[in-house]
Parts: C-alpha cells; structure tokens; sequence
DNA sequence: CGGCTGACTGCGA
DNA sequence: TTCGCAGCCAGCC
C-alpha cells in the first residue's frame, strides 16, 4: 500500500529532463487503475526529505492542476519553462513533452 | 467510525 | 469539442 506512494516517487523521479507526464499514466501504470487522484495526493503528502520532481507532473490536458499547491504557484511552470518545456497557453505542449514511462 | 474533500480521469449527452 | 456525472482511495474533521 505504502509502495504505492514509493512506486509514484520513483517513477516521477524517472522523467527525463524537460518532460512531463500525467497522473493518470503514473497510476496505470503503477496498476493503481483510476486512482488517479491517489497520484496527486502522494505528491502533495511527499516526504519533505525526497527530492520529487513533481512539477514534471500536470494532468491528462497537461494543465499545471498542481502549481496552487507550490509555495509560489509561478514557480512550476517557471522550472518547467527553465527544463525548456513550452506551454500552449496555460498549458503544457503535450505533444512535444509527454513521457509515457512504459515507452521511454 | 462516518462523512467530506481533493495535485484526476473516463464516459455519455 | 464541451459540459456534467460517477468512480477511485487516502487523509482530515
């Protein structure tokens, strides 16, 4: 159960550099099914002593749904934007970012 | 212990 | 394509 929140950590801390991925995908492939929301709150319940890059993690529209919970909401897309990840508007350009962590 | 909320997603209209 | 509803599970009151 536990493991879950660990699988989340460690697949998030496999993004490669200047990519992104969403919740949903993490939580299929962790098997979590639609427990996609699971995904979220690991992230925001991460341990203050792990290093998650979780601002590499928006929804499936690759909406930054997250930035309201980083100190400075701005921040997020500001180290997405400094990784070189564009943004369609207020989103993420999926196409041209997306990581399927089953592929690479 | 019971009920509500939430960093979401998929399906039907 | 867009809007609304149901499902999933942990955490908090």
């Amino acid at each position: 159960v536990n493991d879950f929140y660990q699988r989340v950590y460690a697949l998030v801390g496999e993004i490669p550099f200047g990519r992104v991925t969403t919740y949903g995908t993490i939580a299929r492939v962790l098997g979590a099914g639609r427990s996609s929301r699971l995904v979220g709150h690991a992230l925001k319940v991460v341990p203050d002593n792990l290093d998650i890059p979780c601002h590499r993690v928006v929804n499936r529209n690759g909406e930054l749904s997250g930035m309201m919970q980083f100190d400075p909401p701005e921040l997020m897309r500001a180290l997405l934007e400094a990784e070189g990840v564009t943004f369609d508007g207020e989103a993420v350009d999926m196409r041209k970012h997306y990581w399927d962590p089953e592929e690479g």
